[in-house]
DNA sequence: AAACCTCCATACTCATCAGTATGTATAGAA
DNA sequence: TTCTATACATACTGATGAGTATGGAGGTTT
């Protein structure tokens, strides 16, 4: 659980190696590159970290924290489910999404990075269908079939659409949301 | 429109890219294990294509055909819209979904790849934003909100899981397509 | 002040992969 | 039979990017 700690001297490289993540993709991250942009040279990258494959393991560690743990921690006591979807909705479009399908992207060439990427989304359905679970009333089967659908739906949009506005992406969502609460609770998740 | 004619020498270095990229992604898409693969050398391969860029173009164009033209072509002439859905829903579950995956995650560091693939997306998109249109007489703005989500979700899905069975994914697919039907049709698509 | 530790620079090695140069075997046309 | 185009093999070059060896500057401890 407790993230292992990530030294001073470390977190301009993380920073750095996630700017560019998001901006240019997983191919841009390699050590050249990250100490063009932060003017420091290769000795500076080994002094911190024993090779790519460490620096790699601190990067998913920040990342996981940034964008699940962090969050979840926010959401966790708001009781009511549909409010706690609100702000979970909200939260979500104030995180730079880009990162976000990067970080996905880059898991469908290294084992490393896809199982972070699995354990993230699992904690996010995992959440998520608890709280259809909780608004319509639904066995934790049929929650989790929502759940699935919706998250499905905000992964897939932002790799189609990478550079849509957020005023779009927000319509959507909250159409889906609408469509997909009535049909739970009209048709109480049967398939 | 017509794709470049594709001789017989290259087919096979093609067909065994497209196995290549489903099931281990684009970076294993290298001259080095194709020729492993088919059992040939680095001239065959040079001597068949340009470089690896014209290969690279050769084989869009050959995913395109498949993946696109092929299907568009066949559900082109039914005219009730429900059907229409539904034949389009079957002939996608026939299809190498991975590949599919494979060839957009490719997109996001290639750029003649992401202007095939956004190509494609336009194309499908279009289709079902028809489909919605006629389906529910929404106007053309929001039939396309529901083809957007719609294939959003189709997309998000098999990039969260590549390897669900076939019997999950129609289940969704049709929860999530009764949903947004119902939806389309009580609302109009409002926002 | 001497020894030491942290932080970083420079200059290498080594593996991988696209691309090139050049050759050979074979089949059909002249 | 000779000529030529097709289809491939072999052995190189060159760029890129991870990793290593080594040393220097500046502050801290003894």
């Amino acid at each position: 659980m407790s993230s292992p700690e990530i030294s001073k001297g470390s977190i301009n490289w993380l920073q750095s190696a996630m700017s560019l993540l998001a901006n240019e993709g997983a191919q841009a991250v390699n050590i050249a590159r990250l100490c063009k942009d932060i003017k420091l040279t290769k000795g500076s990258f080994y002094h911190h970290f024993k090779d790519f494959e460490a620096f790699k393991i601190a990067l998913l560690a920040f990342w996981e924290k940034d964008f699940t743990e962090d969050l979840f921690e926010k959401v966790k006591d708001v009781e009511d489910p549909e409010a706690q979807y609100e702000m979970l909705f909200n939260l979500a479009f104030e995180k730079d999404i880009a990162a976000d399908i990067a970080m996905r992207t880059w898991g469908q060439s290294d084992k490393v990075v896809r199982e972070t990427v699995q354990k993230v989304d699992t904690i996010r359905l995992d959440l998520l269908a608890g709280m259809y679970e909780r608004a319509s009333d639904l066995s934790p089967e049929s929650a989790r079939n929502y759940a699935v659908i919706d998250y499905s739906g905000y992964i897939g949009f932002y790799s189609l659409f990478p550079n849509a506005p957020d005023s779009w992406a927000r319509d959507l969502a909250s159409l889906q949301t609408r469509a997909l609460l009535a049909d739970s609770k009209s048709t109480r998740g049967a398939l």
